[in-house]
RNA sequence: CGCGGGGUAGAGCAGUUGGCAGCUCGUCGGGCUCAUAACCCGAAGGUCGUAAGUUCGAGUCUUACCCCCGCAACCA
């Protein structure tokens, strides 16, 4: 019999900047989810990967002094490193910016224009960069971006346009006969009551202002816009519409799209809509779980509760780190990350009860049967409630597991790691072992033993390290670590080699901890700093500054802080924004020569180019213009300053 | 009336169709000595954000309100 297929993939991640906890998790999830799948006896495929294209890509790399290829390199080398220390079993790792991806949008786009689904128009709307969305003038929120609330540009552009309105009726009907397509449901209701009710309106698909994506084949100045680039990507990774499609033959349609809340809406609605007019089957579930909060914020650079996850896996272990991932989040809700949490949970629930238990049952086995299981039928009444215990264990984790239910089937897990804790108390095998009850005392360790290898087992999806280490110090081969042989009670061996190793986790002294986890924290930045300390003579001469003249002054509108200025550089004249309201008067600027920096990149502030900016010392209460002294005679407008 | 998430023991959370309010950690007391100062038992600790309503019965359903968090806001 062949066996079943089940097809996983995590979201493509945006490689703007070094991934952080957050994206760990989902990908930690997916993971537990494709190697419980593998142990059932799945044939699974699980992908993950990046969405290298777009404009934020490329001013990123700009800022960079790199190519957006060799900007995302970078990240994508670092992910990989990042992934592999967290055992990341993933069967493929999809970049938009491989050939075979690229080849296959084309194809794709070729063939919903061929089909009429995607036709050429002129767009004139507002587009938000970092969203990488249009919207609607009924959508934007105070003019601005309703996702993200930032200034949106105003686009007029021809464009290819995808026949989104079109599938509104089949979509409907699919969430209709489907309920359990989209998950958890208050987001399905969230999405559907937000953004399908409305009606959908045709996509665009193109833009010709991007440069760095990839280019509609048949009309080379307009590249494929991040739609139908990025979710495409779980079907091009497997080859559709390729020479070799014998992965898309075998594995399509998805079991399991898992993404992020943000992106749920895409996933919900857009991808089912393109795959329906590919005339391809949809995924079987889509699943929209939550963020992470870092110490109660959600996780981001500017506020600086980010770190390189690795800092935690370094001073802990990566099975620590994937099971706090797992165990304390509530698989679809919002969860906590905190440091103190993860060195708790690490230490009472791995250390103390996991690894404390196989420690101590062990060292008894070496203590008192020179590390030999023996068999024994000398039974108490309380076994029964070990034993069942044991045997059903990994029948309730499949139960949850199938429901996506991470954090509960953990948990059943460690119901059994603390009744065999208990067990040992009642048991007392040390009694026995003065007494010379060895019969009894040869059942208990057998017990004991034999738990530990189902648990070992249950953990297999979850842990990396320890479920090997695990079987390795009990002594058990290959053929009863297999996931059904953990529905048996008793295949452990007579005569099985029990050797006490080393701790399977460290406790960790919370304070000792914290403050070493600080401390590296702060060589870093005190590394950072010292490399950051002194600049080039080459870094300052990339600074241009002249002096500059104010020729006019007047307030920009609808702001309490802005000034437009006209300042005369020498051979030209620029519009210059400056945030001074509060502490010049407009009379007072009038004529003053003052300090401009003039390579500066300009920046809309209210919808007005500013093209330099004007050099001031002060801080928020008093704000002083760098001026000319002009006791000496003038400078000429325009001279350099250095 | 911006959108969304949330308020349950000192902390982090669970509570499915209304039916005795639970779990883990921490605290206190006890037990044990096989084990990583660990493990086992017991106890204390909650007007389930507030108010009203429906009901024999509300953490759970209805209404109103309060508070917290995320996204957002002009430093060129």
């Amino acid at each position: 019999m062949e066996s079943k297929k089940y097809y996983i993939t995590t979201p493509i991640y945006y490689p703007s900047s070094s991934f952080h906890v957050g994206h760990c998790y989902c990908t930690v999830v997916a993971d537990a989810i494709a190697r419980y799948k593998r142990l059932r006896g799945y044939d699974v495929f699980f992908m993950t990967g990046t969405d290298e294209h777009g404009q934020k890509i490329e001013r990123k790399a700009k800022e960079a002094s790199k190519t957006p290829k060799e900007y995302v390199d970078e990240i994508v080398a670092d992910t990989k490193d990042l992934w592999q220390k967290l055992g990341i079993s993933y069967d493929k790792y999809i970049r938009t910016t491989d050939e075979e991806h690229k080849e296959c949008v084309k194809k794709i786009f070729k063939k919903l224009y061929d089909k009429g689904d995607i036709y050429l128009s002129s767009y004139e709307g507002k587009y938000c960069t970092p969203c990488e969305s249009f919207f609607t003038e009924s959508q934007l929120v105070d003019g601005k971006c309703p996702d993200c609330g930032r200034d949106v540009e105003l686009v007029k552009e021809e464009s290819y346009f995808f026949r989104l309105s079109k599938y509104q009726k089949r979509l409907e009907k699919l969430y209709d006969e489907n309920p359990e397509l989209l998950e958890p449901i208050t987001r399905k209701n969230e999405m559907i009551e937000n953004f399908f009710k409305k009606g959908l309106t045709d996509l665009c698909v193109s833009r010709t202002s991007v440069d760095w994506g990839i280019k509609v084949d048949f009309d080379p100045k307009h590249t494929v816009y991040v739609w139908i680039d990025a979710l495409s990507n779980y079907i091009s990774g497997l080859g559709y519409l390729s020479d070799n499609d014998e992965l898309m033959k075998k594995y399509w349609p998805a079991d399991l799209h898992l993404v992020g809340k943000e992106i749920f809406r895409f996933h919900a609605i857009i991808w089912p809509a393109l795959l329906m007019a590919l005339d391809l089957p949809i995924p079987k579930k889509i699943f929209g779980h939550g963020w992470l909060i870092v110490d109660g914020a959600k996780i981001s650079k500017s506020r600086g509760n980010y770190k390189d996850p690795r800092v935690y896996i370094n001073e802990t272990s990566v099975d620590s780190l994937r099971y706090y991932l797992l165990s304390e989040v509530n698989f679809g809700q919002d969860g906590n990350f905190s440091e103190d949490l993860f060195i708790e949970k690490s230490n009472s629930d791995l250390a103390n009860d996991l690894g404390n238990l196989v420690s101590r049952v062990t060292a008894m086995v070496e203590k008192y049967n020179d590390g030999i299981i023996i068999k024994s039928d000398v039974k108490e009444s309380y076994d029964d409630n070990l034993i069942d215990a044991a045997e059903t264990l990994t029948e309730k984790v499949e139960l949850l597991m199938d429901q996506l239910k991470i954090n509960e089937a953990i948990q059943k897990i460690w119901n059994v790691i603390r009744k065999a804790n208990k067990y040992i108390d009642l048991s007392m095998p040390w009694i026995l072992a003065k007494q010379e009850n060895s019969e009894r005392l040869n059942a208990v360790l057998y017990n004991l033993v034999e738990t530990i290898r189902i648990i070992g087992i249950a953990l297999r999806p979850f842990l990396v390290e320890t479920p090997s280490e695990i079987f390795n110090q009990i002594g058990v081969e290959d053929d009863i670590c297999t996931w059904d042989s953990s529905k048996k009670f008793g295949l452990l061996k007579e005569n099985t080699k029990v050797k006490k190793g080393k701790n399977l986790f460290q406790r960790i002294e919370i304070n000792k901890e914290k403050s070493k986890m600080e401390q590296d924290k702060k060589d870093n930045e005190v590394v950072q700093e010292v490399q950051n300390q002194y600049i080039t003579i080459d870094d300052l001469s990339k600074v241009e500054l002249k002096v500059g003249q104010v020729l006019e002054v007047s307030r920009v509108e609808n702001s309490d802080k802005l000034y437009k200025l006209i300042v005369d550089i020498g051979n030209e004249k620029r519009t210059i924004v400056s945030g001074i309201v509060p502490y010049y008067k407009e009379e007072e600027l009038l004529n003053k020569q003052i300090v401009v920096v003039t390579n500066l990149k300009p920046a809309k502030l209210r919808g007005i180019e500013s093209q330099g900016m004007l050099l001031a010392a002060g801080d928020n209460d008093v704000v002083k213009l760098l001026v000319l002294d002009n006791n000496q005679g003038t400078l000429e407008n325009g001279t350099n300053i250095h």
